[in-house]
DNA sequence: AGCAATTTAATTGTATACAATACACTGGAA
DNA sequence: TTCCAGTGTATTGTATACAATTAAATTGCT
């Protein structure tokens, strides 16, 4: 029993990563619910209070997200009062994303929100910097081997 | 500089997590692309595959989701041919998921089809373990902070 | 037996994700 | 100038997720 299957150890890590995703996301809605804010939500916000205004596009590549989902997303935030969505004049294909005043307002009592929540996780700066690198590593394997063929559009069908 | 904001690191690791995952979820569509399987379809035959037949709830217990997702999720699964929703005799109130032959019949080839794609990934069995490790951490983390109150349904409200 | 509390699935509504397509627009080539 | 390739956004269709509610059935209690 030294061996390991490392397809069931493979699993294990997707899975964790998964679930794990899932419940920071859980986290961060708990954490912005006195905001009404999702976590995705709250990452465009972040990116927007970062740097606005921002093309759909734009702010996509930071998100790594692209226009199927941030449209609707982005129309929820204009709802709910938080950006407002603007067609270019210089092009008019592109939607620059402006903040609101209330957005701007707003934005220091979200920081306080999320730094008071995350202190109760509680972890090391060296946890997060150690998951952080093999994180890196992982995420650059999956990229490398996903622009290979193998597991691309013309693999071996099963009918 | 040397003080780092403990709130955006925590962020970038999040982020980091929600990045890796949807990464995973798309190396696995690939991988599985030749069967038509989706991640969270696999992950429950692999369950399945493991002890069949279970109930909803048995299921959604392994894979921490419940039947608003389970439901329309095994629906595709019996009309895709994998499994089959048989009403229990003893207990009506419950759904037992069965395997189809095919889905036996197939579990080796799907297997070996994630077994050859993982080694692609080229990932050594400490780094899955350290990662792992870390990841139960963090996810402890997430599940005692979010059974404190100060995260959940009666916190203060800001209109 | 009779009924309240609990359990279990399914349903409904909202919010992501992403592939594929449609469509408008721009800039440049002919 | 007209045409076209490329770009940026929106739309459509499919698949998760999960909270909240509903509905049906069982269990436990009297």
């Amino acid at each position: 029993m030294a061996d390991v299957n490392p397809v069931l150890l493979d699993e294990q890590l997707c899975f964790s990563i998964y679930s794990a995703s899932k419940k920071f996301n859980h986290f961060y809605q708990s954490a912005l619910a006195p905001f009404g804010l999702t976590y995705p939500q709250y990452i465009a916000m972040l990116v927007l209070w970062e740097k606005a205004p921002l093309t759909v596009h734009q702010l996509g590549e930071r998100l790594e997200l692209d226009s199927g989902t941030l449209t609707p997303l982005l129309k929820r935030l204009e709802k709910q009062g938080w950006v407002t969505r603007v067609r270019s004049q210089i092009d008019e294909r592109q939607v620059l994303i402006h903040l609101t005043e209330m957005a701007t307002t707003k934005r220091d009592e979200v920081y306080s929100r999320i730094g008071q929540c995350q202190t109760l996780l509680d972890m090391s700066s060296e946890e997060i910097d150690s998951m952080m690198t093999e994180l890196v590593t992982v995420k650059h394997q999956l990229d490398t081997v996903s622009n290979e063929r193998l597991i691309t559009k013309e693999v071996d069908k099963v009918n």
